[in-house]
DNA sequence: TGAAATCTATTTGTTAGACGAATAGATGTC
DNA sequence: GACATCTATTCGTCTAACAAATAGATTTCA
C-alpha cells in the first residue's frame, strides 16, 4: 500500500456530502473554505475521479462519490469509535436528541440504556415528535441531533437504515374491507402520506383520510380500535396488530429511509459517541463486505 | 471530532504488531526507522497511552495495543478496498499463495473464483499443504501470501477466524467405540495433534495413533473408512462424517485461529485486494460493534 | 568481561505541502 | 445590472514529517 488515505480529507468530503456546500462543510470541520476545497481537490486527483458535482447552486455526490462515502463513513465511525475508546475520563455533556415518536417506544429505551452505560456522564435531552416536527426544530436550533425519516427521494442527513412499511389493520376488523378505505395517517406534512396516498391512487383504490393526527400513538389506537387501517415501519409495529398481506389489493409501499442529522456545531466527541451507538444499534445498512458484489 | 487520526501512523503501528520490530516495520511501510519510531510515538502521545512495551528484544502490543489494533486493521483494510475501488484498470501480478489443504476443499473454490471474478489480471498460484510446511515455504520467499492455522497459544500474522474442531467419526462405524481409541491425524509438528493429546491426557482416555499423514484428504478417508476417530475444524468437515457430541467422553478442543501472514514485501495493491477478499469472504472475527460491549 | 551487532530513541537540518487570507471567477437573485 | 453567494485559485507563511546521523540500550559471542 503506498501512503494510505487522509481521514481529514474524507472528513472534509463526508461533511460537504451531507450538507451539501463547501462553505458549510468548512465550518463544520473548523477550516477555511479554500482549505476545504484544495483537500477535495486532492482527493479527487488521488483517486483520479471526479466524486463531486458542483452546479453553481448545489453541490451533490457522483456515482464515484457515493461509493466513496459508504466506505468513508465508516472510517470515520471508526475513527471515532477508537478517539472515544481511548478519551480519558467519562465523556460528559449534555445533548438535546430528537426521535420521530413511532420509533422512540420500541428502540429508544434499549438504546439510551446501554448508552447511558457506557457514557454515564452525557445526559441525553430527549425529544419524541414526528420528523417534520424535529426538522423544523434543528432548523432554529432546538437540537444537537436527530433520528428522522425520509421519502424515498431525496437524501441528506446519515442514511443509516432502510425499513419496510406496512399496511396494518386490527386483528379480525372490519375496517379493511370498508369501501372507500379509512385510513389514519398524520398530517399533512406526514411524509408517508404522500407515498400512500400516491400509491393507492396508483391502483385505483377508493380511500378517505378517517383519522388524522401528528401522534403516533393516537394512529397506533386508531388501527387498533379498527377505526381505520394505517401504515407503519417494520419497527413501529405493535402487538394486535394485523399485516396485510400482498394479496390483498393494497399497493406495496416503499420503503422508509432513517437517518441522522446533526446540527451544525454537533461535531465533537460526545456527538460522535452517541451518533456510533444509535448507528452501530440499530443500522441495518453497511458497503457490500467484498469489491466482488460492489464492482460495477 | 477534533483532528482525525492519521492513517499512516495507524499502517505502521500494525506493520510493528505483525512483524514485532519497528526496523524490520519501516522496511515494509518505506520509511526509515527514525520515522516509525516517531510515528508510534506520536500516536501513543495522541491516545495517551503506551501502544507496545519495547523490551529491548522484542516489541509486544500492551492491552491498549491491542484494542487499538483491531480497529486500525478494520480502517486499513477498508483504506484497502477504497484504493483497490478506485485503481484505474485491473489489478495485474501474480500472487504465490498457500492455503492448508484441509480448507482448500471447501473454501478455495469459492473464494477464487469470485477473487478471478473481479481481479480478473491476477494470477494467483496455489499451493495446499500443512499450515507448518506452508510457514517453512514463507520463511524461504516460496510465498507472497498464506492463510494458516494455529494453536490458542502464539499469536501472529493476521488472526481473521476462529472455528470449533470437532471429534469426527464415521457414520455407524466402530472406531469410536474402540479401545484404545484409534486416532487419525496429521505428523507430529501438526499444531492440533499436541492439542488433542494433551486433551486426551487430561481425561486419561486412552488412545493409540493409528494413521498418520499430512495430507488432509487421506486422514479424512481414514475417518470415514471407519479405520479411526479424527479431529478436524467446523469447514472441514464432510458428508459421511459424523461429529461425536458432547455427551461421549472425548475432551473438547480448543479453537482453531486462522490467520493470514504475508511475506515482508507483500504490502502491496494485489496483495491488499486478495487479503482483503479473503479476509470478508470467510472472516468471523469483528471487534464488538458497539463500544458498550468493548469498554472494560 | 569486553567488543560487536542490533535494536530503539533522539537530535538536526531540510523541505514538502497544508493552511489562511485575499482575490478571481461563476452563478443565481433582486 | 448591481449584489450576494457560491467555489476555485493564487500567494506567502509556517508547521511538521522526514532522512541522515548519532546516541543509548541490550543481547550475543568470543
Amino acid at each position: 500500500m503506498a501512503v494510505p488515505l487522509d481521514l481529514d480529507q474524507l472528513q472534509s468530503f463526508c461533511a460537504i456530502a451531507d450538507c451539501g456546500s463547501f462553505t458549510e462543510a468548512a465550518r463544520r470541520v473548523h477550516k477555511t473554505q479554500s482549505a476545504v476545497s484544495m483537500q477535495i481537490k486532492r482527493l479527487e486527483e488521488r483517486l483520479g475521479r471526479l466524486l463531486l458535482t458542483r452546479d453553481g447552486r448545489s453541490v451533490s455526490l457522483t456515482n464515484h462519490g457515493e461509493a466513496l462515502y459508504a466506505r468513508a463513513r465508516k472510517m470515520l465511525r471508526t475513527n471515532a469509535e477508537i478517539l472515544d475508546h481511548f478519551s480519558d475520563g467519562d465523556l460528559a455533556g449534555t445533548i438535546r436528541f430528537g426521535v420521530p415518536d413511532d420509533y422512540a417506544v420500541r428502540l429508544l429505551p434499549v438504546i439510551l440504556s446501554s448508552f447511558q452505560r457506557t457514557h454515564p456522564k452525557i445526559v441525553v435531552d430527549v425529544a419524541c415528535m414526528a420528523s417534520e416536527q424535529l426538522l423544523e426544530g434543528m432548523k432554529v436550533g432546538r437540537y444537537d441531533l436527530i433520528v428522522f425519516t425520509q421519502g424515498t427521494g431525496s437524501t441528506f442527513g446519515e442514511l443509516f437504515r432502510t425499513e419496510r412499511m406496512f399496511w396494518v389493520a386490527s386483528h379480525g376488523g372490519q375496517a379493511l374491507a370498508t369501501d372507500p378505505l379509512p385510513i389514519a395517517c398524520g398530517p399533512q406534512c406526514c411524509i408517508w402520506r404522500a407515498d400512500a396516498v400516491e400509491a393507492l391512487n396508483r391502483v385505483s383504490k377508493d380511500y378517505r383520510i378517517a383519522y388524522t393526527s401528528s401522534n403516533a400513538t393516537a394512529i397506533s389506537s386508531a388501527v387498533l380500535s379498527d377505526l381505520a387501517v394505517g401504515f407503519l415501519p417494520e419497527s413501529a409495529l405493535q402487538p394486535g396488530m394485523r399485516v396485510v398481506s400482498d394479496e390483498q389489493n393494497l399497493p406495496r409501499l416503499g420503503d422508509a429511509q432513517i437517518a441522522l442529522l446533526r446540527a451544525s456545531h454537533a461535531y465533537g466527541s460526545i456527538y460522535d459517541a452517541l451518533a456510533n451507538h444509535i448507528v452501530s444499534s440499530m443500522g441495518n445498512l453497511d458497503v457490500h463486505p467484498t469489491l466482488a458484489s460492489a464492482a460495477e
